[in-house]
RNA sequence: UCCCGAGUAGCUCAGGUGGUAGAGCAGGUGACUGUUAAUCACCCUGUCGGGGGUUCGAGUCCCUCCUCGGGAGCCA
């Protein structure tokens, strides 16, 4: 008879019974005649206990040369134990080691550093909280999808090797062909504006890149952003679709995923409240508050993450900051007609410190209002040409956001800094692993 | 690029006023039949980030460079 292979999460449903179960060691304990393993095969931990008198002498023998995260089988008879972590063990009959562990395996069940474990990437994955943080950007990825896709918006997937185009900071290039020089994108979204005429609503989802020498921990020089673009709506109508799809993915992490919140700790009546409405808060507005708060904020200065987080102070939920000066936001926003010195745009910004995890616009429609944007910010006319075709044949009322996944995340998980939010960060000194 | 802070054992850190470095964990040996980051006993562990200077003597004081962290700017 076959003894069956079992996922740790799956054991109970096998009580009674013998099964093999594969992983790898994450600690081991001895009492002499009495031996634990703590196994991880990914969906969970397992204990294992190994009685000396009740399995082979090559068995018992074999035990001791385990080490952390030595990969083994072991077949055993799963049993529920009040003893054991979870109520559940698996009593050992049977050990094979396929793949021994040197005792200079880096990450021990200890305290570390944030560097050192960033120098150990490859192995900080395998710990409980960066498994827990993992799984939440996974629910989140899924939760983005979803929504989109319920409200039967198309995925475009735009390039990531563009022409000059997208926004002013910081560019990674590359030489290419004879086309002379490329630009890892910046964003997808001008490419989402000519989708939008195409589908109605769109959205791209990718990787993004900025050379920016940010040394922050809301910064990373690749993360992914989630984009979409919807024609006819106006600004009103994309902060209304922002906090819907915010509130969307946060009630997603919190229906599934209660383990991996407890496993970080995570206050999660501070997510709970997340729903729509979010407070708006225009942008003049925010600087008469801030000035009242002490800040030495200007009209016409973008606002500094200081200033963000004295504003989200006192809410229970992410705030919207709209309109604001047309010097400090980008060329394609559309002018304010209640107040040109204004573009009709929005931040939104998280509470708890996050500050900001989506810049959105309604877009310049008007072909001759743009096309002088492009001149005064000395952006290079022929690149945009495209662009402006839009404008240009059956222009169009739009708008769309940018939602940065790993502050997100960051947010939902509570975690100090986005680099764990990702399997391996890209910043400014580090490549590797 | 600028402003702060840090760099001491494999890891996390402690080392008043200068006198040649120490603790926990990890590792080794042994004990223990129910451990939960097991416990107990004994043992091992160092280019004190690099370079220069002051001094009889520098982990400690001075200069300089490097690396890292946080913040600013920029943004998601």
């Amino acid at each position: 008879m076959t003894i069956p292979h079992s996922r740790i999460a799956e054991l109970p449903a096998h009580a009674g019974t013998t099964v093999r179960v594969r992983g790898w060691v994450t600690h081991l304990r001895s009492s002499g005649k009495v031996a634990f393993i703590v196994l991880r095969d990914g969906s969970g931990l397992l204990q294992a206990v190994l009685v000396k008198n009740a399995v082979a002498p090559e068995t018992w023998e074999r035990f001791s040369q385990l080490t952390q995260e030595t990969s083994v089988e072991i077949t055993g008879e799963a049993r529920p134990d009040a003893r054991a972590p979870g109520g559940f063990e698996l009593g050992v009959s049977e050990l094979t080691i396929y793949g021994p562990s040197p005792l200079d395996y880096p990450i021990q069940p200890k305290e570390h550093g944030v560097d050192f474990l960033l120098d150990n990437r490859h192995f900080w994955l395998r710990s409980p909280r960066q498994r827990a943080i993992a799984r939440i950007r996974h629910e989140a990825e899924q939760a983005i999808r979803d929504f989109f896709y319920e409200r039967d918006f198309t995925l475009v997937d735009t390039p990531i090797l563009t022409a000059a185009i997208g926004e002013r900071s910081g560019l990674f290039s590359t030489e290419y062909f004879d086309e002379g020089t490329a630009y890892l994108a910046q964003t997808g979204q001008l490419y989402g504006e000519a989708a939008a005429a195409a589908f109605g609503k769109i959205y791209c989802f990718g990787p993004t890149f900025r050379a920016e020498k940010s040394k922050t921990r809301r910064h990373l020089t690749e993360f992914w952003m989630v984009e979409p673009e919807v024609a006819f709506n106006d600004s009103d109508a994309n902060m209304r679709l922002q906090e819907e799809f915010v509130s969307y993915i946060v009630a997603r992490c919190l229906e599934r995923r209660r383990p991996e919140l407890a496993e970080l700790e995570r206050d999660v009546s501070k997510l709970e409240s997340v729903k729509p409405p979010f407070p708006r808060v225009d942008y003049t507005d925010a600087v008469k508050i801030l000035q009242g708060k002490g800040s030495t904020v200007q009209w016409g200065d973008d606002l500094g993450a200081e200033d963000e987080a004295l504003l989200v102070e006192g809410y229970d939920r992410p705030i919207f900051v709209f309109n604001y000066p047309k010097e400090a936001k980008a060329f394609y926003m559309k002018e304010n007609p209640a107040d040109p010195r204004t573009v009709l745009c929005d931040d939104c910004l998280a509470p708890e410190g996050y500050g900001e995890i989506i810049g959105g616009s309604q877009r310049e429609d008007d072909h001759d209002k743009l096309l002088q944007r492009i001149h005064e910010e000395k952006l290079p006319v022929d690149a945009y040409g495209w662009y402006l075709d839009l404008r240009k044949y059956g222009t169009f009322v739009h708008a769309g956001f940018g939602l940065g996944l790993e502050r997100t995340v960051g947010w939902i998980c509570g975690t100090p800094h986005i680099r764990e939010t990702i399997a391996f960060p890209r910043m400014m000194n580090r490549l590797r692993p």
